[in-house]
DNA sequence: CTTCCACGGGAAGTGATGGTAC
DNA sequence: GTACCATCACTTCCCGTGGAAG
């Protein structure tokens, strides 16, 4: 016997659940297509193509529709000799500014030897980069800015559509499709954006249950062997993602890590079991990656919480924390930051959804406040910090604390 | 009705960091 | 080296707000 040694094979074909996995057909996405590919069609005219905004909740098909539509059009483009069609797709998560998405896209074009530095130009000289490797590449250029809505500012989704016209490009034909979750993105664009953005819109619906259980059932077929899923775990992956606003990728993770589980544990089926632990180990990892991300002060503020959640004395309004933080932010030698910033870290963790915060009024008397307590099992968050951050001293006697459920005297 | 509270949101500014160009 | 440049976490300050108290 070697040292390794094959799984007992539940797959078929794992990816066949991955994201970028692209079926042959797209369950319920009918007539979106249909007018997405409509949008295109100037494309393979060699006219200007149109520009195209595209909105919808995560997971509902945009960026698969996106993939499918232009694989088709690259190939369909191949057979006229007079287009010239060159496709990028760029996702903005991360990238906040247009800086950011120029250096990108420069990048995009640029060989891998030769890529540039995403800090330290000034911003028209990125920009004029950018001009030239378009200008070079030349002839219909679509560029896809997926998740456009995390950008903060207007400039480049302003100056793409209007190079040609502002002189900076000669050569190339530029299209732009932008894709957003946030609908309230497009009516917070200057007027001028706006109409040259979205000069085409498209909006794609979330699935319903029958359409999840559809899409589920198309890729599990692909996936795995027969008779490996039991009855209803389809369904149940279905409910889970219906749930969440139609959310076809959330309820393909699940099924993926609850086959992952099966395979681990050397087990042959799938069961409702499974992707109950499944969800419970997604959420795990959601948690520790919120919380990796965190500043050092937002794992103080974190751990005061937490320590305030073991007393008891949760749900808790801001300036109640305040003295664990700071006692916290003492003993590793912190400055203790301004109540105005320690207030925006609670916002972030309860925008993260590791903590729950509920909003009070009490008039005049206590004005409006929020109540902070944690959303999530004490010992899960602290086995998420103790893997991420390095605040040693503190942690120890905060996994004391809550191991031997004790209240420390000195924190009160 | 007005008053008042503790917030949240936003603007402006700072200083550190990490980069380019000469 | 110097002169710039963008970005980040943060501070400071100011203004607007919902709703019970007066």
């Amino acid at each position: 016997m070697g040292m390794f040694e094959r799984d007992t094979e539940i797959y078929r074909n794992r990816d066949a659940l991955r994201e970028d996995y692209q079926p042959a057909k797209l369950v319920g996405r009918d007539e979106e297509l249909e007018r997405y590919k409509t949008a295109l069609q100037p494309v393979i005219n060699g006219e200007q193509p149109n520009n195209i905004f595209l909105y919808g909740k995560t997971g509902v098909g945009k960026t698969a529709g996106t993939r499918f539509l232009l694989d088709h059009l690259i190939e369909d483009a191949a057979q006229y000799d007079d287009i010239e069609l060159t496709v990028k797709i760029l996702n903005c998560d991360g990238l906040s500014s247009s800086y950011q998405i120029a250096t990108r896209l420069v990048n995009k074009f640029r060989a891998d030897s030769n890529q540039i530095s995403t800090t330290g130009y000034p911003r028209a000289t990125v920009y004029d980069m950018l001009w030239s490797e378009l200008d070079a590449c030349g002839g219909t250029i679509i560029i896809v800015l997926d998740e456009v809505d995390h950008i903060e500012d207007d400039s480049i989704l302003y100056q793409l559509p209007r190079a040609r016209a502002n002189g900076n490009l000669t050569e190339a034909k530029i299209g732009i499709i932008g894709i957003s979750n946030d609908f309230s993105f497009r009516d917070d664009l200057s007027p001028k954006v706006k109409s040259s953005l979205c000069e085409e819109e498209l909006q794609f619906p979330a699935y319903d249950a029958n359409e999840l259980i559809e899409i589920l059932s198309q890729r599990a077929e692909v996936a795995f062997h027969e008779g490996v899923i039991d009855d209803g775990v389809v369904e149940l992956c279905a409910a889970y993602g219906a749930k969440d606003a139609g959310d076809a990728r959330q309820s393909l993770d699940l099924l993926m890590k609850a086959g992952d589980l099966a395979r681990d544990h050397d087990t042959d089926t799938i069961t409702d079991n499974l992707v109950r632990d499944a969800r419970e180990e997604l959420e795990r990892g959601r948690i520790r990656e919120g919380i990796s991300g965190l500043t050092q002060h937002g794992h103080l503020v974190l751990y005061a919480l937490l320590t305030l959640e073991q007393q008891g004395k949760t749900p808790v309004r801001s300036r109640d924390v305040r003295p664990r933080y700071t006692s916290f932010a003492e003993q590793v030698g912190a400055d203790p930051l301004v109540p105005r910033r320690m207030r925006d870290h609670l916002g972030e963790l309860s925008m993260l959804g590791i903590i729950s915060a509920v909003e009070r009024n009490e008039g005049r008397r206590g004005g409006t406040y929020r109540e902070y307590s944690l959303d999530m099992d004490t010992q899960m968050i602290l086995t998420a910090l103790e893997e991420t951050v390095a605040q040693v001293g503190i942690h120890e006697s905060v996994a004391q604390m809550v191991d031997q459920e004790t209240t420390l005297s000195e924190y009160t």
